[in-house]
DNA sequence: AGCACGCCGACT
DNA sequence: GTCGGCGTGCTC
């Protein structure tokens, strides 16, 4: 040790558990530095950035070998993340199986780790917009019965709550208020407010800072998604971690915020399955929003329409035999405000329309008839490109991917092949590649498909102003260039289509005042899937579309006419459709719910998955069953309660060459399952360097998935 | 994760 | 003769 560096500090740096390397490393320096200081370090031959951590966390013996290096530079200016952060952080990491250091720095401003430390002092010195407490009052606007009782219930319990109110009955009014309320009794306060796609992080954020701007200044809401540059990140994320901003918006990502002044966390449409992040760290942050406001004393608001069956089940109200209840406080807003009444639903039996119908003749007649009233209509397919497969009439040969089990979409605009799971693409063939046959057909639709079909079935429709009907797409193929989206839903409310065609994207939270029909053309899918959450899904998505009907009570009345969402099925009486149609949400979550519990599924189980990527297929279940073998073996703590399951190919067993395999592991203990998974990640790992296991390309653990 | 070192194919 | 492919190993 270094005669003038007398202290040592454990550092957490960007270091992959499987790496070899421990969690925390061990620096010199001339001063004892508190835990959370922001560091520079030397790693090797390079410089990186890292968290000084908490002395009890480490082990304090260097391994054989190492040589204790001096801590670069500690950022100046730039205060420690507070014992809150860092606990979220060390929850996160132990929780979801990952290395501490590695989730600790994904939490962080990407720009943080980049800027020289002249760059940073530069970047701290500019003056951030102020947030002032300037007295201006704020005009409230009036409550509702239902939203007043919420409030008060909010105010006066210590949650975490779950605001279950039907599209337009004014959630996001309550959450503003709350907000207020809780930011105008403590001027330290802060506030978290999350959605779950970037897509709906600017009508939120206009809507928090024309309220809130004017009382506590410009910079007092800032904004924290991946959408945003790096340098409006790091802006962002100094106002939240200082204290500068009040009220934080953002995705997923938001949730690791560094918020000193923490007092409420609103997770908004928390059914949504973005809120689970899919590669590294596979965190929920609704499920580590409810945690971190346990731990920073925080109050936490989940609202939705339809949640998600976890939150339902776990705000369930107490009764004789269950006199406990839930965790969460249910706060119910049935009623919808300021918006016409709920779209009445239409199904379409489709085995009494001819076949290979796209559109049956009621729904395009009830199309037909409001682009000649001048309404718009909404038309949803969840399959982007023209369809989803060529076929050779001939040979029977198909347009499979050559680097996935799955076939190449045909997209017609582009005339091109594309794999939506690799990429790959390739110009469409005019001849089968394999027998040479002119005859191949498209099998199956997409929205450009429908697109087209409805402009032609619409083209001698008129417009009450004498144009030609006008139908649209949005989809991700339609708005990949920035703006694209807001332009296209500019060119939506000012009218200029009369049909919107589009995928899920179009469901989410937009609001069209002039829709008036909304219609699923081909949900069927869903309703036999081997996913045991895909009915969940889809009813949330149908209630989600049938609520972007009618959302304007005056343009409704003016027209005389109600809203309708219309359903085209093979299964008319499926159950899903039934509690659809009578909106009814508790009786659809009741009737799931059974199921769930005499299946012993989630939330009455809790569930992880070990997938397993390699060369061949042999090789990614040969690693999951040594692994699982070696797990027997160890009698490893906690086996007792989990199940495993053996080893299966995924869905797409194979995306870009690689095979994929993996295993679910259950247990009616979250506890014990996370006993086992921490027992058993060091022996994944060294099953993965026995050289018997060449093949096997990345191993990684998936807790609380979302599909198995 | 990065980044180096290290050993075998197609280009100037 | 080099450029460069990614396999293996190391980082307090």
């Amino acid at each position: 040790m270094s005669a003038s560096s007398p202290f040592i500090a454990p550092v957490a740096l960007h270091t992959p558990s499987h790496s070899g390397v421990g969690d925390l490393l061990s620096y010199a320096c001339d001063r004892p530095l508190p835990p959370g200081t922001l560091v520079r370090v030397p790693l090797g031959n390079r410089e990186v950035l890292g968290v000084v951590w908490d002395s009890d966390a480490a082990t304090g013996e260097l391994p054989d070998g190492a040589t204790l290096r001096a801590i670069g530079g500690v950022l100046e200016g730039v205060a420690p993340l507070d014992l809150p952060w860092r606990r979220l952080v060390a929850f996160t990491a132990r929780y979801y199986q990952r290395a501490l250091g590695e989730v600790a720095l994904a939490a962080l401003p990407p720009q943080l780790r980049d800027l020289k430390p002249e760059q940073l002092a530069r970047r701290l010195r500019r003056p951030a917009l102020t947030a002032d407490d300037s007295g201006n009052a704020i005009e409230n606007i009036a409550l509702t019965a239902e939203q007043e009782s919420a409030r008060a219930q909010i105010v006066s319990n210590p949650g975490p709550f779950l605001l279950f109110g039907s599209t337009g009955s004014g959630k996001t009014e309550v959450y503003l208020r709350c907000v207020q309320e809780m930011l105008e009794a403590d001027p330290t306060a802060q506030a978290l407010v999350m959605v779950p796609e970037i897509n709906l992080t600017p009508q939120l954020e206009e809507r928090f800072v024309s309220r809130f701007a004017p009382r506590f200044g410009a910079g007092a809401v800032v904004s924290l998604h991946s959408g945003m540059t790096n340098p409006q990140r790091l802006k962002s994320w100094l106002a939240a971690h200082s204290g500068t901003a009040r009220i934080v918006l953002g995705t997923r990502m938001a949730v690791f915020a560094s918020l000193p002044g923490l007092k409420l966390i609103v997770v908004d449409e928390e059914h949504d399955p973005s809120y689970k992040q899919q590669e590294g760290a596979r965190y929920s942050a609704r499920d580590l929003a409810i945690w971190r406001g346990r731990e920073q004393g925080a109050k936490v608001l989940l609202g939705s329409a339809t949640p998600s069956l976890e939150s339902w089940h776990a705000s369930r109200p107490p009764t004789p035999e269950d006199p406990e209840g839930g965790r969460y406080l249910r706060l119910h807003m049935p009623s919808r405000i300021g918006a016409g009444a709920l779209a009445r639903v239409r199904r379409v039996d489709m085995n009494q329309q001819p076949r290979r119908a796209v559109f049956s003749a009621p729904l395009l007649q009830a199309i037909t008839e409001r682009v000649a009233r001048g309404e718009q209509s909404m038309v949803l397919l969840n399959r982007r490109g023209y369809a989803p497969v060529l076929h050779c009439v001939d040979c029977g040969w198909k347009s499979d991917c050559p680097h996935c089990s799955a076939h190449q979409v045909f997209h017609k605009t582009d005339r091109t092949l594309r794999c939506h799971h690799c990429g790959f693409t390739v110009r469409v063939p005019h001849h089968c590649p394999t027998c040479g046959s002119p005859d191949i057909h498209a099998m199956g639709r997409g929205t450009e498909q429908l697109e087209e079909q409805l402009a032609a079935l619409l083209r001698n429709v008129q417009r009450p102003d004498g144009n030609a009907a006008r139908v649209a797409r949005i989809d991700a193929d339609t708005t990949k260039a920035k703006g694209a989206l807001e332009a296209q839903l500019a060119q939506v409310h000012a009218g200029e289509v009369d049909v919107l065609v589009g995928t899920q994207m179009i469901a989410k939270g937009h609001d069209f005042r002039r829709i008036t029909l909304v219609a699923a053309v081909q949900p069927d899918g869903a309703l036999f899937s081997s996913d045991f959450r895909a009915p969940e899904r889809l009813f949330a998505l149908l209630m989600q579309a049938a609520g972007r009907a009618g959302r304007d009570a005056a343009y409704m009345a003016a027209q005389g006419t109600p809203c309708e969402m219309w359903v085209q099925t093979f299964h008319p009486q499926h159950a899903v459709y039934e509690a659809l149609r009578r909106h009814d949400y508790e009786a659809f979550a009741a009737q799931q719910l059974k199921e769930r519990e005499e299946a012993a599924m989630p939330p009455f189980a809790y569930q992880a998955l070990v997938r397993a990527d390699a060369r061949t297929q042999e090789a990614a279940q040969g690693f999951l069953q040594a692994a699982t073998a070696a797990a027997h073996a160890a009698a490893l703590p906690g086996l007792e309660a989990v199940t495993l399951f053996p080893p299966v190919p995924l869905t797409i067993q194979r995306v870009a060459n690689v095979e994929r395999a993996q295993m679910l592991m259950e247990s009616p203990s979250r506890a014990a399952l996370q006993r086992f998974l921490a027992a058993w990640q060091p022996i994944l790992q060294t099953t993965r360097h026995n050289r018997e296991h060449k093949g096997l390309i990345r191993w990684l653990v998936d807790v609380d998935p979302l599909t198995i």
